[in-house]
DNA sequence: CTGAAAGCGCTTACAG
DNA sequence: CTGAAAGCGCTTACAG
């Protein structure tokens, strides 16, 4: 069987609690004798490969050090937005710095009214708190928060004056119309998710927002699609062509809408800038690989992931439980699927 | 403080151990009184929200229900393969629904000698399975073996009768190039990441083996090029695009490449099939909704996840403690990107 | 049926 | 310094 305090202790004829004491280094005298048989004791342990059990820790210090991340997919879809595996690795770095664990959380854990029939992750008391990603309906926002005692909301709707991160979405709308007036573009077209009241996550109204008032500053119209980039809602994207020109820049509201837009006009042999430009709101670390030359509104949500657990773990480390909100900035990155302005 | 079995039993006058029955369900007898008296018990823990904890169930059954899931990421980059998330989010699907936790490893956590400085997830006693992604020089995969009873090499380089799963990645090979010689191209230029003699993954030999042999046996030459899709290592790609022609088909090896070397020719006004054939010899989730007009071999990571959960779980819960490897089969997805062979 | 007791592996105040 | 003892929250064989 696996090796414990107690076994050594046997094994070595010493007590239990010196085993421990010594292999937690709380001896601080200087007793040669002391030291000596500490010395054998660690020894004895490393080549036992003794590693303290987990649970036990746990149930001595009260504090189990796991964190949870909830991913903001929908259960009837497989797919995962990729931008939340940036934010993931991100918080997990973070996290595992600091010798946390992190665990992913699947939406279908809560959904399931039976509460017997979840993961452990919320059956019983496992986590100290959780990394909430994505946007979610009102009683699920309750769920989370009955379930655990530290909520961090990453770029959800959720906000507050403590334990949120937002982006300054409409400064990313405003930036991306604000680039493509500076390319000398004379007609706009915005492309987005559809509109959903229940289910619409904030930097969908907000980069829209941004970009229309800059828009409407500079006299420009801009006509909104809403659209789904996806092989199953594919019909309403084969018109887009008859709408484009030369003088016409396409505004995307994230990386999908822009990827899939540029393959499917591709087809079409329509490419930017030569028959329209094209600049996103987002950006991705993914993208930065596969399309350098995308012209965009560009947000390290590594980083961002990595300030959600620093933030989680101040609140659960502090005493006042909780952290100020903090709003983060984007900035715009020059591609080539504008026009270049110093050649106007 | 938070509500314990010990606790309920005391406000409501009986013993723990009662509490402890009545809340497993371990009281099968029929006597009024005794039922009367669960449904009392019952009702007060769900309104005081008791939940087990589970650091205390760990170690009286000697079970955590946890398992580590390697994410094949480098850690002197901060990008990790989205295909890897295909294969996350099914593994964590199929041990959601046995109960298990999923916890994400980072290599960074490994690759620290010092042990100390390490998660609780390696310096503790915590996980009872891996699923480990990726590919490992050898000294990592005898940590893994030491640190963790079992684990399962999801697609790994790890090859044994027993706890692994690999791809056919041979057959993939071939049957991007089968594709191709049926869209009657002539030449073929074959677009792979480099050699790496200590790094590669047994895909990236076996996929160029099975094109290969296709290849000449329909008397065709394969230009082997192997080139890092990579914003910074951008350079060779520039002059592919000499190397084109409508009788040219290009087979890409990863997602990865197919994507950048279509956004990099764009930029040049070259698209498939107009100017030259394309086909990939792999598939994502993602890549199904941002191009599905890709001619590609198909293959589900998310499921392949789900089957990796499902082996592990096997091997942990029977006596035996292993369970057969497999290997999975991938189908090829005709597409847009190549010459449609019905019109030749 | 029901409760007192022991024990999982660990840590730490408390005597010695 | 060092060891015996208690206790974290839970479960279960064992008396009553």
């Amino acid at each position: 069987m696996t090796i414990t305090i107690k076994k050594i202790a046997e094994e070595l004829g010493v007590a239990p609690s010196t085993v421990s004491y010594v292999l937690n280094d709380r001896y601080k005298g200087t007793y040669k004798k002391t030291a000596e048989r500490a010395e054998k004791i660690k020894a004895y342990a490393l080549e036992r490969g003794y590693r303290p059990n987990a649970a036990a820790r746990a149930i001595r210090a009260q504090r189990t050090y796991q964190i949870g991340a909830v991913l903001p997919h929908r259960s009837t879809v497989i797919h995962t937005h990729p931008n939340a595996f940036d934010s993931l690795l991100g918080v997990n770095a973070g996290f595992q710095e600091a010798g946390y664990i992190v665990s992913v959380v699947r939406l279908d854990d809560l959904t399931r009214k039976d509460v017997a029939s979840r993961t452990k992750l919320f059956s019983e008391k496992v986590l100290e708190g959780l990394v909430v990603m994505g946007h979610h309906p009102e009683w699920m926002i309750e769920e989370f928060q009955s379930l655990v005692p530290r909520i961090l909301w990453l770029d959800t709707n959720v906000w507050q004056d403590h334990n949120c991160i937002q982006r300054d979405e409409e400064a990313a709308g405003k930036a991306a119309v604000t680039d493509l007036l500076a390319s000398g573009y004379k007609h706009i077209l915005w492309l987005g998710y559809p509109d959903n009241p229940d289910h619409s996550h904030y930097s969908h109204t907000r980069r829209w927002i941004g970009a229309e008032s800059v828009a409407k500053k500079a006299g420009l119209e801009v006509e909104r699609l809403q659209l789904k980039p996806d092989a199953e809602h594919h019909a309403p994207w084969e018109d887009l062509w008859h709408l484009l020109s030369p003088e016409t820049a396409v505004v995307t509201e994230t990386v999908y809408h822009a990827q899939y837009f540029a393959h499917t006009l591709s087809e079409r042999n329509l490419i930017a800038p030569r028959d329209f430009g094209l600049v996103c709101c987002d950006d991705s670390q993914e993208i930065q690989r596969l399309w350098p030359g995308l012209s965009r509104v560009s947000f390290d949500r590594y980083a961002m992931g990595q300030q959600a657990a620093e933030m989680l773990r101040e609140s659960i480390e502090n005493s006042e439980g909780s952290t100020p909100s903090r709003i983060l900035r984007n900035e715009s990155v020059p591609g080539k699927t504008l026009r270049d302005p110093s050649k106007l």
